[in-house]
Formats: C-alpha cells, sequence, structure tokens
DNA sequence: ATCCTCCCCTAC
DNA sequence: TAAGGTAGGGGAGGAT
C-alpha cells in the first residue's frame, strides 16, 4: 500500500514557512546523516529521508524580478537553440530558405501544431519565437480566435499580420514565400481556413514513401480518423480538416488499446471474486504480453530472453500453474469459503530459491516487529528513491543561489554560447565497493544481496567484465551466475555510496554553477563555452579529479541539450567522454535503437515495434513523411507523440537546473509483506502512515491528497518467482483530498482506514500496500 | 476546455 | 533464501 499526499492550497502557509531560509537551519547540521542521528532511527528513516531538510526549491520563493530574468534567460536559450539547429540540421542546409526575414508567433492550438510549423521555419530559413516580441515577431500564427480576442484585434497583434497555418504549408509546397495576405485570419468567419493545396495533392504520394518504410502505419492511422485532431492523412478523410471547431468530430473511443487490466481497476466490484481463487488456475505464461500491469516478476536485463534462461532448473514456471497462493489475508468473519484457501495455507509449495517449505517469517512483516524500518535499511531502491532528499538538504539552497545569479549574469551578456555536460559514474554501486581493491578491477563483479546461485536476489549493478558475460543490473543472482559462474559478488555499502556522491558533487560545484542532480551517480552541467574553457578540457579535469578523489571513474558526454549529452554519456561509457556536437546529432541518433532514447522503455518500444520503427532513424523519417506531429500525437497521446518527434531529431527544450520543487511524497514496501489477519495489515498500514507522515515532517510539507495503493495477487497468479516477493499483482488505487492540509499522523491513520474500506477486499489474496500524499 | 481520479510508464 | 522504492510525466475518461 502507498500513501500518497497530494499538495494543498491550505499549506501555503507553512509551504512559504518553509522556503525562508532559516528554516533549514536546524536540519543541515545533520548533513553528515550520522547513524546515531536520533531522527534517523524514525520509521524507514534508513538513509535519512525523513530528516530532509524544509529547503526548497527556489522556483516558488523567488522574487518576480527572478521570474523575469528566468523567462528572459529562457527566451534566449530557446532562440539559440533554434539557430543551433536551423545552421547545424542536414535537413535545412538543403533546402530553399524561403522564410527568410519571416519570424513567427504561435497564438494557441494551431492546425498543424506550433511543433510542426516551428520545423518548417527551421527547415526553410526563417525564425520562431517561444513568447510574443513586437520588435522580433513579423508574424503572428493562428488557427482560431477567440472572442475576446477578435474583438480587440489591433492590440491583441501589436499591429502585425495575423495569418493562417496554411500560408507556412502552402508556401513550402510552393517552395517560394506566398504573399501572406489571402491568408490573413479572417475575422469574421473565424473559422478554420480550408484546406491547402499542400494536403489535398500532395498526400497520396507521401502515404506512398511510407509504405516503403512502415508497411503498417497507414493501417493504423486509418483506424484512429476519429482522434483528436482533424489533421488527417488520408484523402479520404479531407473534411474533417474543415471542420472549425476542432473537437466537433471527436469519436468517442479514442482508441482504448487492449487494456483489460484497467477493468479490473475501475470494477470495484470484485468482492466476490475471491470465491473464484481455488478454481481458476491459470495460464499466465506469459507476463509481458498479458496485460500492460507492471508486475514485477522475474526482471532480467533484457525481458522475455532472459526469463528463458531463467526457468530451466527451477520451478518459475511450475510454480505459476500451482494452486493460487494461499491466502494470507484472512478476516475470519467474512464469509463462509474458508475452506479453499484454508487448505492452500497448508500446502507447502516450491519457494523461489528452489527450496522446499515455507518462507521465513522474520523475512517478512509476520515475523518482525519493525519489518518496515529494516527492510528500508536494507533496500537499495529505497536508499537511490530517497537520495535526491538527502541531496536537497545538503545542495539545495547554495545550488539555487548560485542558479539565480548565474540567470542575471548571462542576461547582461547575451553573446556566449552554452554546452550541456552529463556525467555519471561508471557502474557505481561496483567501483565504490571494489575501489580498494586493484586486483578485482578485471573481474566481473556484482553488488547483490545474495551469492545464491539458484537465488531470486536481484543484482543491483555489474561492473564491465561481468557485462560483457551478459549480466546486468535487475537480473536474478541465478540468471547472472547461470551466464557468468565466476561473478564475484559484494554486499552493499550505502554509507560509502553516500560518501563518495557528496565527494561527487562537490566536485561537480567546485567547477560549475549550474548543476542538476540527476541520481546519486549522475548529474548535467551547463558551461558557457565563450568563456574560454573548453568543455572537452573542464570535463576531464572534472573526471580526473573525481578519480583522484573517489577512486571510481566517471564518464561524460558534451552537447547542445540534454538529451543529446546523456546520449553521449552512454556512447563514452566506461571511463570515457564524448562530445556530440550539431552537425553530428544526425548521425549518432541514424542508427540508435529506439529503446536507448530516454523516455522510451520496453513498452512504448514495443508500440513502436509493431509499426516497424525500430531505430531513431526510422522514427524520424516515418513521423517526417506522414506529416507529421499529429500522427505520432494520435497513436501515443499529444505530449508523448511530440517527445518522440523532437528526441528523434535530437531536439530538447529543457534547460538545466530547473527543477521544480516536490509534488508528492509516498512510501510503499512490495518485499515480505505477507498478512495473516486483517489486523496485521492494518498495522502495517500504521506503519507506512508513521514513514509518511514522518517524511512531511522531514520536508516542511503537509499533504491534502491522500492516495491508498494496494497490489493485489492475482487470482490466477501463482507463488511469486522472487523470494518474498509481491508475484503477479493487479494494482488499486483510491485517492482522498481534505479540506486542510496535514501532516498529522493520526489524521493519516484514519484517512488510510477509510480509504482502506474503499476497496472491499476479499480475504483470500494477498496485498501489499503503498500510501502517498501529495501537496497540491 | 479544464480539472480530477485512476491508472500506466519510465528512470535511477 | 532477501530486502521488488520513489517520483514525475502522462493518458483515458468522466464531471464540471
Ligand atoms: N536497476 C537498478 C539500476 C540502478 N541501480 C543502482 C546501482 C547503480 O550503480 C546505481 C546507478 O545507476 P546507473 O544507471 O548509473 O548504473 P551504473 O552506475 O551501475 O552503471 P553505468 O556505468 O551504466 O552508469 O543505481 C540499482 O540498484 N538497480
Ligand atoms: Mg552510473
Ligand atoms: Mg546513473
Amino acid at each position: 500500500m502507498s500513501l500518497d499526499s497530494a499538495r494543498s492550497g491550505g499549506d501555503s502557509s507553512k509551504r512559504s514557512l518553509a522556503d525562508s531560509p532559516a528554516s533549514k537551519s536546524s536540519s543541515s547540521s545533520n548533513s553528515k546523516r550520522s547513524k546515531t542521528n536520533s531522527k534517523e532511527k524514525a520509521l524507514g528513516m534508513a538513509w535519512g529521508a525523513n530528516s530532509v531538510s524544509s529547503s526548497r526549491s527556489s522556483s516558488r520563493s523567488s522574487p518576480f524580478s527572478d521570474f523575469g530574468s528566468y523567462m528572459l534567460e529562457k527566451t534566449r536559450k530557446l532562440r539559440q537553440q533554434f539557430d543551433a539547429e536551423a545552421s547545424n540540421s542536414s535537413d535545412s542546409s538543403s533546402k530553399n530558405p524561403l522564410f527568410h526575414g519571416v519570424s513567427i508567433f504561435i497564438d494557441g492550438f494551431t492546425i498543424p501544431s506550433n511543433q510542426e510549423l516551428r520545423s518548417y521555419m527551421l527547415m526553410y530559413g526563417g525564425r520562431f519565437e517561444n513568447y510574443f516580441s513586437r520588435s522580433r515577431v513579423t508574424h503572428i500564427i493562428c488557427s482560431n480566435l477567440p472572442d475576446s480576442k477578435r474583438k480587440n484585434m489591433r492590440s491583441f497583434s501589436a499591429g502585425l499580420p495575423v495569418v493562417k497555418p496554411a500560408w507556412i504549408l502552402d508556401s513550402v509546397f510552393a517552395n517560394r514565400l506566398l504573399d501572406w495576405v489571402p491568408y490573413q485570419l479572417d475575422q469574421l468567419c473565424g473559422n478554420q481556413p480550408p484546406v491547402s493545396a499542400f494536403f489535398s495533392s500532395k498526400r497520396s504520394s507521401m502515404v506512398q514513401d511510407t509504405l516503403e518504410v512502415a508497411g503498417r502505419q497507414l493501417n493504423m492511422d486509418r483506424s484512429f480518423k476519429g482522434g483528436a485532431s482533424n489533421y488527417v492523412d488520408l484523402p479520404e478523410l479531407h473534411e474533417s480538416l474543415v471542420v472549425t471547431e476542432q473537437d466537433a468530430l471527436i469519436v468517442r473511443d479514442r482508441h482504448v488499446n487492449a487494456d483489460s487490466s484497467r477493468q479490473v481497476g475501475t470494477g470495484m466490484n470484485d468482492e466476490f471474486s475471491d470465491m473464484l481463487d481455488c478454481i481458476s488456475v491459470t495460464s499466465n505464461g506469459n507476463p509481458q504480453n498479458g496485460s500492460q500491469n507492471c508486475d514485477i516478476e522475474e526482471p532480467t536485463g533484457s525481458k522475455s530472453s532472459d526469463v528463458r534462461m531463467e526457468v530451466p532448473g527451477n520451478s518459475d514456471t511450475e510454480c505459476e500453474t500451482t494452486l493460487a497462493s494461499r491466502l494470507q489475508l484472512t478476516p475470519e468473519k467474512l464469509h463462509g469459503s474458508v475452506g479453499t484457501h484454508g487448505a492452500d495455507n497448508k500446502n507447502p509449495t516450491a519457494s523461489s530459491s528452489g527450496v522446499i517449505g515455507l518462507f521465513n517469517q522474520r523475512h517478512s512483516t509476520l515475523g518482525d516487529p519493525n519489518f518496515v524500518e529494516n527492510y528500508f535499511k536494507s533496500s537499495r531502491l529505497h536508499f537511490i528513491g530517497t537520495w535526491r532528499s538527502r541531496y536537497w538538504k545538503r545542495y539545495g539552497s547554495r545550488s539555487n543561489d548560485l542558479k539565480t545569479q548565474n540567470a542575471n549574469c548571462c542576461v547582461l551578456d547575451a553573446s556566449y554560447k552554452t554546452a550541456v555536460i552529463h556525467i555519471d559514474m561508471d557502474c557505481f554501486f561496483v567501483s565504490v565497493v571494489i575501489r580498494n581493491h586493484a586486483e578485482l578491477q578485471d573481474k566481473p563483479v556484482a553488488i547483490c544481496h545474495s551469492d545464491n546461485p539458484k537465488g531470486t536476489a536481484e543484482v543491483s549493478s555489474a561492473n564491465y567484465p561481468a557485462r560483457s558475460f551478459g549480466v546486468k543490473a535487475g537480473m536474478f543472482v541465478r540468471a547472472a551466475k547461470a551466464r557468468c559462474p565466476h561473478l564475484i559478488i559484494f554486499p552493499y555499502n550505502f554509507q560509502a555510496y553516500e560518501e563518495v556522491a557528496d565527494q561527487f558533487y562537490n566536485i561537480l560545484h567546485k567547477h560549475c554553477s549550474k548543476v542538476q542532480a540527476v541520481s546519486c551517480d549522475e548529474a548535467f552541467l551547463e558551461v558557457t563555452i565563450s568563456t574560454g574553457l573548453d568543455p572537452e578540457f573542464l570535463v576531464s579535469r572534472i573526471r580526473n579529479e573525481i578519480l583522484e578523489t573517489t577512486g571510481c571513474t566517471a564518464s561524460a558526454g558534451i552537447a547542445g541539450n540534454m538529451l543529446m549529452a546523456r546520449l553521449a554519456t552512454r556512447a563514452a561509457k566506461p571511463n570515457g567522454q564524448c562530445c556530440i556536437p550539431q552537425e553530428r546529432v544526425e548521425e549518432h541518433l541514424q542508427l540508435l535503437p529506439i529503446k536507448a532514447l530516454p523516455g522510451i522503455g520496453h513498452v512504448l518500444a514495443e508500440k513502436l515495434k509493431k509499426h516497424n520503427i525500430q531505430t531513431c532513424g526510422q522514427l524520424r523519417m516515418i513521423s517526417k513523411v506522414m506529416l507529421m506531429l499529429e500522427t505520432l500525437r494520435r497513436d501515443f497521446g499529444a505530449k508523448t507523440g511530440e517527445m518522440l518527434w523532437n528526441h528523434s531529431r535530437g531536439l530538447d527544450n529543457r534547460l538545466v537546473g530547473v527543477t521544480q520543487e516536490s509534488k508528492s511524497i509516498g512510501a510503499e514496501v512490495n518485499w515480505g509483506v505477507r498478512f495473516k489477519a486483517l489486523e496485521d495489515s492494518h498495522r502495517f498500514l500504521a506503519d507506512l502512515c508513521k514513514e509518511v507522515s514522518l517524511r512531511l515532517l522531514g520536508c516542511g510539507v503537509r499533504g491534502r491528497t491522500f492516495t491508498l495503493k494496494i497490489k493485489r495477487r492475482r487470482k490466477d497468479a501463482g507463488e511469486p518467482v522472487k523470494y518474498m516477493g509481491c508475484g503477479d499483482c493487479e494494482n488499486l488505487s483510491h485517492s482522498m483530498t481534505i479540506p486542510i492540509a496535514t501532516d498529522d499522523i493520526g489524521v493519516l491513520q484514519r484517512i488510510t482506514k477509510q480509504l482502506f474500506g474503499c476497496f472491499h477486499l476479499g480475504k483470500s489474496a494477498q496485498y501489499s500496500y503503498m500510501f502517498s500524499c501529495s501537496f497540491q
């Protein structure tokens, strides 16, 4: 279960208090995070998440002038980015710069989208302003004018021409700049312009092109014709472009993809479904495809192939067909069908590590009264998950101050250029642990809780020799040992990771004023190139210093934006650095597997694969040929489509150092969670409430929206593949917003009880919980 | 249109 | 035996 507290409107006073520099004085003295700190004895405070100081990110407390300079900085940066893209894109170099002297500002929703229009300007020699400026903008592009603006046309447009997007499209098609006057927005009609020639005539030939590239794409698009946009790609659908009120034609069922799991969540009437537990034996042989629920089963670096490697010699598959779970939550009173689960309860089952018999109760909520607290002390994911809040406590205010300063001085000097650096420690957990073992550097080493060659403990990090055997983070140790029998396993040393992370960030802050932390071993830097220091040189100095100080190597990437810098780092690893200048972006992306883009995981990658898209080059070509962004948007959603469009071109508008304040705080445990009676469950929930309450206090925030999430073992799921794991679960959640934000543990507990009631949980299933809150 | 709830996906 | 957490982004669909 997880309790999630959303931010609250009512907590503003508390917030502003927390924002004041003075408020962090008490906790900042904890920065050494010694284990003796009494705060760390708090539940789940193994790594001090609860004692995080109350310093907040700058955005809320910034005076308005800061915001102004931020905006100046941002516009300047966006402009610079546009120029860089324009001057280096091979697309543009080969095209007629027909928009030379034209600088557009997009007002409101347009068809096609502003990103597409931007890319036309990019490709054909024009300019694009993200923010309106009377002096810079030459044309305002607008599809639709709301009444308010129509009434005061002159002040809205500042006297500039307000033109329909078709002007741009038709100009591109004509390969010359057309007169904009016929395309002036017709104020009387106020409707979407008629279809431009561009769409009607050119369309079909482009579709042909597409077919060569991605055979199935066309079919997909056809089925999506009723999507949220009128931007269609087939001739016969043209009419919808003429439609004026954009959404008039929206069809109800926007591609409800085969997400059967959703129904489980929303149909809360499963009260009696548990009775089926003993009957339904299941065929859950293929966890990958069954549903999109993220089941935590048999994790491996590379999915199904690993599953296959895993299975032989073990009872994993048998487990899935054994009768469903012994029931763990047993409210005796509830209904009568006790017999079945009772029998299950006694059945010995093959356990995850091949050992027959019951699990050790001390490894679960049943045997350890301090289970949650102890669990968090050993959890690597808890460690990396809470690291950020500890970082904020140490560097938050300082980096904020510098950030502001930096932004101001940038504004004064508009002539400089910036480079983005991404730096990431090599196989961090392993490097730290073997940094003083020279003899191990060439041996395959991994970090894991267990060295059991049959075990289901997860590899946290593997060094590069181990990776050459196929050992990857997230893999079960038995799979790792199967691939690399001589793999050397070391235990975790969280304190050492914390110390090295500190050293790492101390070095980064010393060399650069703009540092954006990503994780304990990874950060972005932004540097100005015109200050003379070559970024390559700076990076090698930083990496050297990291090696000398920590005994561990780091790799780094240098590029024009965060996306490309990150990809450069990947190319540089291990122990290297790599620069991807603008003119090399395209070649770098061309053959890169789509999955390598940050933000594209296995689900999205599979979806794209069904469209015959496997590389960034293909994605770029498809989206361009298909004209364009709207196709991606229909298939993947507005934002995701845009992300695909941008990332496949190496575009990334994010600015280094812009981090917003946190939106939510939560706690969850999905390992070792076993209940016999309802009260076990409530006790556990109370522990999570305590944890969340302490974290709220530690951060100086109060929650207003609380969420309880429950993972319920599927009826047809067998014993979890992973020892003490939660198995194949469906995810449920309910939330509640209260009028006055709180951090009071008593209130939290009452809230969880009430939320818990909303689920109407049956008796014969196993659950684990998460409780979190958000702050509005 | 925009907000809200209940999810899913992603990254470390 | 083993320690499958945390937080943000975003989509679908219903309420307003
Ligand atoms: N599934 C994962 C991924 C990461 N980590 C931890 C261990 C890693 O050492 C640390 C940093 O993650 P990275 O993705 O940076 O991986 P590494 O630093 O281990 O390797 P690389 O050289 O690829 O950066 O986070 C983990 O416990 N489990
Ligand atoms: Mg790393
Ligand atoms: Mg990393």
